[in-house]
RNA sequence: GCCGAAGUGGCGGAACUGGCAGACGCGCUAGGCUCAGAACCUAGUGGGCUUAACGGCCCUUGUGGGUUCGAGUCCCACCUUCGGCACCA
C-alpha cells in the first residue's frame, strides 16, 4: 500500500528521467509526422526569478504542447533568454557587478525554477540574447536592413535630464521628474538610429488579414498604425517660406480660419514677430518639459500663442493667423495643421478660447444642436464645392490644389519610425564605423560580431553618450577596408531587437555559417502557436514582423508572417504598495495586511494600494517557489489554469489552490491507494451503461475543450470524471487509463506516476490522446424545461426517441403549463431539442 | 486623451449559434469519523415571499433604456476597473 500522494518525491524523479530519454526533443527534419512549432515569449531574465506571469504564459504553452505531442505531432517548444536591457545595466550599476555575471547567475536560478516546473522544453536549443555567437547574427541582420536603406540616422527628441547628465526611459520619467532623484527632465533632440518600419506599414497592415490572431489584437495593430487617407495643402508665410499642413478633411479648406504649428516645427523661430518673441520662446520651453503623453491626454486646458505670423489660404487667399500649441505633435503628420473649427471639436474649443473666428463649411441636419459638426452633409461657404456631400467634395479638392500646384493627395500612417538606438552599455553594439572624412560606413560580415568591451563603468558619462563612448581603446579602429583612422558607433541597440528573431535562431542554434539554414526554416515555420502576454501587442510584435517581412523581401525567410496563431494569456494581477500615489513602490513585506487594511510598517500609516500587473518595477510579483514547495508543481499547474480562462485578467488568490489539491489527492488514492485506503479494484471489462456514458462524454468534452484552450473547464470535467469513477467498484481500466492520458498535460508527474502503477507502456506524456465512440454519448431520456410566454413553467423527461409532436402534447398536459395556457389561444409552440419547449400565448 | 479588454453568488469562475443563470472549485453550515484536532467522508448553500409537505410565485448577471415569446448573450447611452501608448520589455 502506497503512502499517498507525496509530490516532492516523485516530481523531481520524473523530470530526471524525462530528460534522460530526451522525451521532450524534437524530432529531426524528415520526420514523418506533421511538425508543430509551440512558442513562448521568452523571458528577460530579472534578478527575481520567476514570477507567477511566466508560470501561466509557459503552463498554458506546456499543455498546448504536451497535448499536440499526444495528437501524434512532431513538436518543437524551445526556450532562450532575452538577456539584454535597462535593468541588467541598472543592477550591475547598484550592486557593482558585470551584467555578464548576473545575467548568467540569473538563468540558472530562472533555469533551475522552469525545470521544477516540469515544463518540456527541449533544452538543448537553449539560446542566449547576449551571446556573441547569437547577436553576431542580429548584427548581421541590422547589416541587411542598412543596405536595404532601412535604417538611418536623425535628430530626434529624447528625454534628457541635465542633473543625471543622461537620457531617460519614459519609465523612468514621473510627471516631468526623473524617477530617481527628482530631477527635471527635457525633450531635447539627440542623434539617433532609426529604422524606417512606416516603408511597411501597408504590409504590416495587409499581412494581419490572415493570422489566426484574436480580432481585438489585431485591431490594435491596425489602430497603432494608424492609416488615414487625406493630402497635404501647402500655406504660404509672406513671400518666400511655405508649410504643409496634413488634414483628413481637405473638403473644408474654405473653413480653416487659423493655422497651428507645434512648438518644436522648424519655421515656429523664423516667422515669430518680435512683438511675440518673449511670449512664443516662454512657450516653446515650456513645452519642451511635457511628455507627448500629458500633451495628448489634456484636452481641457487650451494653450497656444499667436505668432504674430499669417499664413495664405491656397485656395482663396484668405490671410489667417498662425498659432502654436502643444497639441499638435511634430512626430504625427506634419507637425502643422490648418484648424476648422466648423467641422472639428478640437478646433471649435481653441476658437471659442482664444476668440477666432468659425465657418462652417457643411451643413448641418435641421436638428443638430451640437458645436463643430463632423458628420456629412452637403458643402456650403465653399465655392465650387458648396452642395457636394464630403466624399465628392474632399476628391474634388484635392483635384483643385493638385491642378494648382498646391497639394496632393496623401496616405499618412500614426506608426512612426522606430527608434532604434539607446544611449546604454548593455546592447548590441551597431556594426557601423565612423570615418574621419565624415562617412558612416558598414562594416562587413567578416567583422562579426563587433564585441561589447569590457567596462570599469556602466555608470553614465554625463554627456549622453553610451558608456561606450569611454572606452578609448574599443572606440578607436580603422576601416578595414583601406586601414584609414575610423570611431565606432557607440549606441547599442535596444532590447528589441534580439527578440525581432529569437524563434528563427532556435530552429538550428549552433548554425556557425548562417542564422538558420534554409531548409531547416522551410521545415519548421512559421510558428504554430505564440504564447504571450497581451501587453506585447503593438510593440514587440510589430517589431518582430517588421524584420521578418524584410528577411521574406530578402528571401532569407520562406513564410511572410512568422507567427501564424497567437494566443494571450491574461495578466495576473496584484496589489502594489506605495506610501502615496506616485510615491516609489513599496515591496510587499513592508507592508503588513490589518483588518484588511495594508499598513506601511515603518509608518504605520495606511498604504496606498492599486491592483495592477505584476512586475518588477512594482515590486508586486510573487515567487512560485514557496506554493511549490508546498504543494508541488502539479498542482500549482492546475491551479493556475483553472483560476480562469487563458486570456481573462486574474487577481491572485491562493486559497482555491486546496480544491485542485484535493483532486490530485483524490485520484491518487483511487488508483494507487493511501495510507487507510487501497486502491480500488480493477476489472478489465469495457465500461458498461452509466459507466461508459460518463467515460466518453468526458473525453468528448474534454477533447473540445484542449482544442478551444479552455483549460478551467477542461479541469473542471476531470474532476466531474474522477467523480464518477470514485463510484464504480471495480473500476474499469480503460476508464482510469482514459483520465491518465487526459491528465497528463496538466499534471504530467503525477499521471506519470499513477499510469506507472496502473501498468501502462513508456511516457503517458507520449501516450496517444484517447479517443470517443459517438454512440456513448445518446442518453435513454432527454429531460425539457417547458417554458410558456418566456417563463419555465415545468419540466419534463422524455423517451429520447420521442416525436416533437409528442413531446408538445406532454409538455401542454403539465399541470403547472395548463394553469399558465388556461384561457388563452397558443400562437407559437417548438421544441428546442433535448432543451426546451417553447409555448406562446395570447 | 487615444486604442484594446472586462464587469455574473461571500470568492475564482461556468453557461456552444439568444433558450432551465450559477457547472467545477474555494469558503461557509450541519452531520459522520476521531480521545481531541488536522485530514478525510456525506449532505446543504444567491435573495425574498408562500406551502404541513411536494411544490408554487417574485427578484437577481455594473447602471439606465431598447429589440424579442424569451437577453448574461443583440442594440444605444453611461459608470467602474485593467492593459498599451513608441527608451521597462
Amino acid at each position: 500500500m502506497s503512502r499517498g500522494y507525496e509530490p516532492q518525491s516523485i516530481e523531481t524523479s520524473w523530470q530526471e528521467r524525462w530528460e534522460a530519454a530526451g522525451a521532450f526533443c524534437a524530432a529531426p527534419d524528415d520526420d514523418e509526422r506533421p511538425k508543430k512549432y509551440v512558442l513562448d515569449m521568452f523571458p528577460y531574465p530579472s534578478g527575481d526569478g520567476l514570477h507567477l506571469g511566466h508560470v501561466e504564459n509557459y503552463t498554458i504553452s506546456d499543455v498546448l504542447a504536451r497535448y499536440a505531442r499526444q495528437r501524434g505531432f512532431n513538436v518543437l517548444h524551445p526556450m532562450g533568454w532575452d538577456a539584454f536591457g535597462l535593468p541588467a545595466e541598472q543592477y550591475a550599476i547598484d550592486n557593482q557587478v558585470h551584467p555578464r555575471d548576473a545575467v548568467s547567475r540569473n538563468v540558472e536560478v530562472f533555469k533551475a525554477q522552469m525545470k521544477t516546473m516540469g515544463w518540456s522544453y527541449d533544452w538543448s536549443r537553449e539560446i542566449n540574447t547576449t551571446d556573441p555567437d547569437y547577436y553576431q547574427w542580429t548584427q548581421w541582420i541590422f547589416l541587411r536592413l542598412y543596405e536595404k536603406g532601412l535604417a538611418y540616422a536623425a535628430e530626434v527628441p529624447v528625454n534628457w535630464c541635465e542633473a543625471l547628465g543622461t537620457v531617460l526611459a519614459n519609465e523612468e520619467v514621473i510627471d516631468g521628474k526623473s524617477e530617481r532623484g527628482g530631477h527635471p527632465v527635457v525633450r531635447k533632440p539627440m542623434r539617433q538610429w532609426l529604422l524606417k518600419i512606416t516603408e511597411y506599414a501597408e504590409q504590416l497592415l495587409a499581412g494581419l488579414e490572415d493570422l489566426d490572431w484574436p480580432e481585438h489584437l489585431k485591431q490594435m495593430q491596425r489602430e497603432w498604425i494608424g492609416r488615414s487617407e487625406g493630402a497635404d495643402v501647402e500655406f504660404r508665410v509672406g513671400d518666400d517660406e511655405t508649410f504643409t499642413v496634413f488634414t483628413t478633411r481637405p473638403d473644408t479648406l474654405y473653413g480653416a480660419t487659423f493655422c497651428v504649428l507645434a512648438p518644436e516645427h522648424p519655421l515656429v523661430a523664423s516667422i515669430t514677430t518680435p512683438a511675440q518673441a518673449d511670449a512664443i520662446a516662454a512657450y516653446v520651453e515650456k513645452t519642451a518639459g511635457r511628455s507627448e503623453r500629458e500633451r495628448m491626454a489634456d484636452i481641457k486646458t487650451k494653450s497656444g500663442v499667436f505668432t504674430g505670423a499669417y499664413a495664405t489660404n491656397p485656395v482663396n487667399g484668405a490671410h489667417v493667423p498662425i498659432w502654436i500649441a502643444d497639441y499638435v505633435l511634430l512626430t504625427y503628420g506634419t507637425g502643422a495643421i490648418m484648424a476648422v473649427p466648423g467641422q472639428d471639436q478640437r478646433d471649435w474649443d481653441f476658437a471659442k478660447a482664444f476668440d477666432l473666428p468659425i465657418i462652417r463649411t457643411v451643413k448641418p441636419p435641421e436638428d443638430f444642436d451640437g458645436e463643430a459638426y463632423t458628420g456629412s452633409g452637403p458643402a456650403m461657404n465653399s465655392d465650387f464645392l458648396d452642395g457636394m456631400f464630403v466624399d465628392e467634395a474632399k476628391a474634388a479638392m484635392i483635384a483643385h490644389l493638385e491642378a494648382e500646384g498646391q497639394g496632393r493627395a496623401r496616405v499618412t500612417y500614426r506608426l512612426r519610425d522606430w527608434l532604434f538606438s539607446r544611449q546604454r552599455y548593455w546592447g548590441e553594439p551597431f556594426p557601423i564605423i565612423h570615418r574621419e572624412d565624415g562617412a558612416t560606413v558598414p562594416l562587413g560580415n567578416d567583422s562579426l560580431p563587433v564585441r561589447l568591451p569590457d567596462v570599469k563603468s556602466y555608470k553614465p558619462t554625463g554627456t549622453g553618450e553610451s558608456p561606450l563612448a569611454a572606452v578609448e581603446s574599443w572606440v578607436q579602429t580603422t576601416d578595414p577596408s583601406d586601414g584609414s583612422k575610423a570611431q565606432r558607433e557607440t549606441n547599442t541597440m535596444p532590447q528589441w531587437a534580439g527578440s525581432c528573431w529569437y524563434y528563427l535562431r532556435f530552429l538550428d542554434p549552433l548554425n556557425k555559417t548562417a542564422f538558420c539554414d534554409p531548409a531547416t526554416e522551410k521545415q519548421w515555420l512559421p510558428v504554430d502557436v505564440y504564447v504571450g502576454g497581451v501587453e506585447h501587442a503593438v510593440l514587440h510584435l510589430l517589431y518582430a514582423r517588421f524584420w521578418h517581412k524584410v528577411l521574406f523581401d530578402l528571401e532569407l525567410v520562406s513564410s511572410a508572417e512568422p507567427f501564424q496563431r497567437l494566443v494571450n494569456q491574461g495578466m495576473i494581477l496584484c496589489p502594489s504598495y506605495r506610501e502615496a500615489e506616485n510615491a516609489p513602490y513599496l515591496r510587499i513585506e513592508d507592508v503588513e495586511i490589518r483588518d484588511g487594511t495594508p499598513i506601511v510598517k515603518a509608518t504605520g500609516a495606511p498604504a496606498y494600494s492599486v491592483v495592477e500587473k505584476m512586475s518588477k518595477s512594482k515590486k508586486n510579483v510573487v515567487n512560485p517557489d514557496t506554493i511549490i514547495a508546498e504543494y508541488g508543481a502539479d498542482t500549482l499547474r492546475l491551479y493556475i489554469l483553472f483560476m480562469g480562462p487563458p486570456d481573462a485578467d486574474k487577481l491572485w488568490d491562493r486559497s482555491g489552490i486546496q480544491g485542485v489539491h484535493r483532486f490530485l489527492h483524490k485520484a491518487w488514492r483511487l488508483i494507487c491507494g493511501a495510507e487507510r485506503h487501497a486502491a480500488v479494484e480493477r476489472s478489465d471489462a469495457p465500461a458498461e451503461g452509466d459507466a461508459r456514458h460518463a467515460l466518453h462524454s468526458a473525453i468528448a468534452g474534454i477533447t473540445a475543450d484542449m482544442d478551444a484552450l479552455a483549460y478551467n473547464t477542461a479541469i473542471s470535467k476531470l474532476m466531474v470524471m474522477l467523480g464518477a469513477m470514485g463510484a464504480l467498484d471495480p473500476l474499469p481500466r480503460e476508464m482510469a487509463d482514459a483520465f491518465l492520458r487526459m491528465l497528463a498535460p496538466f499534471a504530467p508527474h503525477a499521471a506519470e506516476s499513477m499510469w506507472e502503477t496502473l501498468g501502462g507502456e513508456g511516457f503517458v506524456s507520449l501516450a496517444p490522446w484517447p479517443t470517443y465512440d459517438e454512440d456513448a454519448l445518446q442518453t435513454a431520456t432527454e429531460d425539457y424545461a417547458v417554458q410558456v410566454n418566456g417563463k419555465v413553467r415545468g419540466h419534463l423527461t422524455v423517451d429520447a426517441t420521442s416525436a416533437d409532436a409528442d413531446i408538445l402534447a406532454a409538455a401542454q398536459a403539465l399541470p403547472n403549463v395548463a394553469e399558465n395556457l388556461a384561457g388563452k389561444r397558443l400562437v407559437k409552440e417548438m421544441v428546442v431539442r433535448g432543451r426546451l419547449v417553447v409555448l406562446v400565448a395570447k
